[in-house]
DNA sequence: CGGGATCCTCTTTGATACTG
DNA sequence: CAGTATCAAAGAGGATCCCG
């Protein structure tokens, strides 16, 4: 039963699994990742034409350094640098997949998240 | 392929999920929701000693918006407000519980997540 | 007991400009 | 192209006080 959920940050699994993906923009970049295979830095952007530079910079590092993003740079000019899925990012890509799922379902039934959501904008 | 996922808040089906589930606290309450059963207003209080009734009062505002917790009022005095996991909610926990135990796993590999994450405290 | 209303701080984001 | 640095805005979260 007590699971050393006290709410520490991160005392829950599953608590520290979100803080990793848990981040604005996060699930998008694994699930570009996973449906669109390896992209440049430049690809995020048009997929994502509201992300910043800075924040785009943040958590392609934060996925790399928690060993679910690869980067791979070129040492062309200019530099070629592409970020791929580890089998980590894939193995986790395939549980988010489930949540996705389940939101899909519920939708079909008639489930509204956004009128749940206080959206920040 | 596209999925809808262009990065507008909510395009994807995962992103709805983690809009509802994704805030900080609200796997903690789901989580003592799913292990210990129904809980008062006080005991979640004691259960995360650190939230604040404002944010305790939000989440679980969402939750019952989402329809994943249940709200039940007793009309006496002092009065007494009961929550519960729906079955939404359970399947949800389920769900989410995948993601702990790939968390665990890979930290029984060596996976370090705090190394990664850039924690606000 | 179970919150609602405020105020305030701190983090997170976004915009912009510059660089190897 | 792929970032870094800096600044300003926004919003979430915490603390506190009060009420039914």
């Amino acid at each position: 039963m007590d699971d050393g959920c006290d709410g520490t940050p991160g005392a829950c699994p599953v608590d520290r699994m979100f803080s990793v993906v848990g981040g604005q923009w996060t699930t998008y970049l694994i699930w570009i990742l996973a449906t669109d295979g390896p992209q440049r830095f430049g690809a995020f952007q048009r997929h994502l034409p509201r992300i910043s530079t800075k924040v785009l910079t943040e958590r392609l590092r934060m996925l790399e350094r928690a060993g679910l993003v690869d980067r791979h740079q070129a040492a062309t000019i200019p530099p070629q640098v592409t970020y791929s899925l580890t089998p980590r990012g894939q193995e986790l890509h395939g549980a988010m997949n489930i949540l996705g799922q389940i939101a899909q379902k519920w939708e079909a039934e008639g489930w509204r998240p956004e009128a749940a959501v206080l959206r920040t904008g």
